[in-house]
DNA sequence: TGTAATTAATAAGCAAGCTAATTATATACA
DNA sequence: TGTATATAATTAGCTTGCTTATTAATTACA
């Protein structure tokens, strides 16, 4: 690829705002969002999560998933309890309503997934998604080499 | 590609994430997101356009390219003039401050390619761009085959 | 033991996207 | 002409995500 290709400056962006918009549409009926059902979807691997391991899973701010899980007990789809063995941690625990919209959600996506891929050959979907998986994990190594701003402009523009 | 892949449902998310991430670091030193420099990216390539058609090509809504602008144009890099011949039209121009910045985003966005791509060889690389804009264009094709809510839900699940 | 450093969660505040509603202007057409 | 419709932009209000700062509790260690 060539790397002034500037196409690469929105078709990541657009896909994920157009994915989200998509998914919001579905999930509004169950007074669900995108990255609320998100959260849900953790749950359902492993309930009863403090909020920063939710947080680290989900490569997300400690503050924003303060604010998902609020949204979340708020509708009634989660509760926080404050672990006995260290009060400064809440975990958070899937009440019934959640667990009812786990198959829908997972048919949600799966139809999305077919919407995205439409017209692609099994074999080159894979691919890009093969591919997908490290430029996520190359931009990850990027952001944990340094969190600091000048230095993170450093890491990049060195490689000039 | 196995539809019920979980994995699409963050991948995107994140790239996109953590490239905005990568890139304000990138561009703060210069009073500039990257959002920002994507409007100016629309503006060098034609410049006075009116706020709608500026939406129209960056596939946004009229009220976030007007924030957007309002923001560009508090720091300094366009302003904004009342169309002579409609004046419900508001057109946005580069000013000075904004024309010497072109090359220094062009640099920021090749060097995050570099990052992004990674260790994959340019005819992989090449390949997953190829998927990816065909990705957007069908996502981009279920949006618009009905912006209604309920439609929608029946265009997306009506498939399975 | 007692002080310092670390950690979990929250608060405050900004940018970006979205939707729905409003205002002002232009256009269509009866 | 005059009324209805359509369009451009803005306002208000919501969710997500980010950063920085604060509070409370725990752990480290002198």
């Amino acid at each position: 690829m060539d790397y002034t290709d500037h196409r690469a400056g929105f078709v990541f962006a657009d896909i994920a705002r157009f994915r989200v918009r998509l998914f919001d549409r579905l999930l509004a009926p169950h007074g669900l969002t995108t990255s609320q059902a998100w959260v849900l979807a953790h749950l359902f691997i492993e309930d009863n999560l403090p909020q920063t391991e939710l947080a680290r899973r989900m490569d997300v701010g400690a503050v924003t998933i303060g604010g998902l899980i609020e949204r979340l007990e708020a509708r009634g789809f989660v509760e926080r309890k404050v672990d006995s063995e260290d009060r400064r941690v809440k975990r958070v625990l899937l009440k019934e309503e959640a667990k009812s919209i786990g198959r829908i959600m997972a048919e949600c996506g799966r139809t999305l997934n077919e919407v995205a891929f439409s017209g692609m050959e099994a074999e080159k979907a894979k691919a890009v998604m093969d591919g997908l998986l490290s430029v996520r994990q190359n931009l990850l190594d990027a952001l944990a080499e340094d969190t600091d701003i000048k230095s993170a402009t450093d890491i990049l523009l060195s490689k000039k």
